[in-house]
DNA sequence: CCAAAGAAAGTGAAGGGTCATTCATGTTAT
DNA sequence: ATAACATGAATGACCCTTCACTTTCTTTGG
């Protein structure tokens, strides 16, 4: 007989995910401690361990929810508006400091890269829909160097600070137009 | 009046970066303890601090020597060569993996993200030498695009595993083609 | 040429600290 | 009353770094 209802403990979990990745993302996952994260979260030491059974379980759930939103089309407009919000979300909220964690946790973690590489496929899959099919090239082809550069965008954004997305907009109608 | 020579420092050093990059490459830079680069070195505990003054320190001098090569020519087959060259060396010595823990401790330390976006720089000058003088587009603009989608197939081979350079290079070659 | 002094280099045990996790105890809702 | 939930001090493990001590090499005075 719980004393709290679901809608309760799903709030609680989000509270804590959501304290989690606002601390990687400013120190990293092995930067943050889980006093850092009940901290943030307005916790006490212990009661974290209700919600999640270990601080990889955290970790797991923040990289659960990484993907970001596609572009709605593929012109140039869109594609730039896609990448526009790509870099308003590294400038506000440091996500693509976030995801250069993810992709280097993931690099190590096979579990973790499992993950990734299923976000990813989704990606692909995504944006291979969008693709006219009278395209010149193969669709999986073009989603696949399309995401590629999404991904070189992100990280260096968390590397090299805020960067004109236009270059990259336009190789990515150039890949598109084959 | 020291006992050995400037040459025996400069081995012991390289000894040690190396041993670091062997288990940086396989752990992370948090998942890799002093004793774990001592033991792979085969030195003892204390004598690393001769060499370097801290585990930070080793992990800059790692960061340091991270350049790839660069592609001798903006030709498919040369480009090709290039993409193959880092998939090889993911694939021998999991160089991708160590390229994202990288990435991911130059997103949270001013530091090394200088270093790294120093080495970006250097490979997008030498790229954009490359590019003919008739290009239709901006010779910068193409460099731009086409280090981001390295990095992105590199983080790619390092979650997802060995990929087929092909897609990426023919991306390559569209940018470069405008 | 030899030996002993002296300095550089090496060693590994221990200090000082942090961290993830646990658990005995307290609190609150049913 | 009782069981779920919360709390935070305690625990045990690990880790970076230091340092007193040993070994090894160079120098130098006899």
């Amino acid at each position: 007989m719980p004393k709290v209802g679901q809608s309760y403990l799903d709030a609680r979990r989000k509270q804590i995910v959501d304290a989690a990745r606002t601390r990687f993302t400013s120190d990293g996952f092995a930067g943050t401690s889980m006093a850092d994260i009940v901290t943030e979260a307005g916790l006490s030491t212990g009661s974290i361990y209700r919600y999640f059974a270990s601080k990889n379980e955290i970790v797991v759930a923040v990289c659960e929810q990484g993907t970001e939103a596609f572009p709605t089309a593929l012109t140039l407009e869109a594609v730039t508006d896609f990448l526009e919000h790509v870099r308003a979300l590294a400038r506000d909220k440091g996500h693509a400091r976030l995801v250069a964690q993810i992709y280097a946790e993931a690099a190590l973690s096979p579990a973790l890269a499992a993950i990734v590489a299923q976000q990813l496929t989704e990606m692909r899959r995504a944006l291979a829909g969008l693709i006219p099919v009278d395209s010149p090239s193969d669709a999986g082809q073009i989603a696949e160097a399309f995401v590629s550069i999404c991904i070189g965008y992100s990280q260096q954004l968390a590397v090299r600070g805020d960067l004109d997305p236009a270059p990259f907009a336009k190789a990515l109608m150039a890949i598109i137009q084959g």
